[in-house]
DNA sequence: GCCAACGTTGGC
DNA sequence: GCCAACGTTGGC
């Protein structure tokens, strides 16, 4: 199983709407970078779920319930979109600020690659931010 | 195919 | 609101 992490701003889609949806549609990706992680996700990986600008911090769990299908609101056809189903909020949000200062964390792609909306997760990186959010 | 200009993302 | 990073566009 893979590891990954989602980024989505609140104000757009919160993690409270995704946990409403059950599962979600995840498109509106139009980056090739982000676009080459989605095609790599199979049912069953997981991935976090991050709210960007506001909040700033890993809130929630997702699995990948559909594997990638072309994105429904991408005219020109090139780009993915995968289903995304809720499994468990962190009982302890993880800041961004404490993934900074972890020595674990630090180097991690939301840290380097801020700009990258779809990413992968080490499972080293996976256990931490599991052990800092209280699971 | 190079590169400058421009737009967008996202942290601060 | 500012600015750094970086992707995209378009002129050459």
């Amino acid at each position: 199983m893979k590891y990954w992490l989602v980024k989505s701003e609140p104000g757009t889609f919160s993690w409270d709407q995704q946990v409403k949806k059950g599962v979600s549609s995840w498109d509106g990706v139009r980056n090739h970078a982000a676009a080459g992680h989605l095609r790599a996700m199979k049912c069953g990986d997981r991935a976090f779920f991050y709210h960007s600008n506001e909040g700033k911090e890993i809130v929630g769990i997702v699995e990948v319930a559909k594997e990638a299908y072309p994105d429904p609101t991408d005219a020109t056809r090139k780009f993915v979109a995968v289903d995304l189903k809720t499994l468990k909020p962190l009982p302890k949000p993880v800041t961004l600020a404490q993934i900074k200062t972890d020595k674990t964390l630090k180097d991690m792609a939301l840290v380097r690659l801020s700009r990258l909306s779809v990413q992968p997760v080490t499972p080293e990186e996976w256990n931490r931010v599991c052990a800092l959010g209280g699971i």
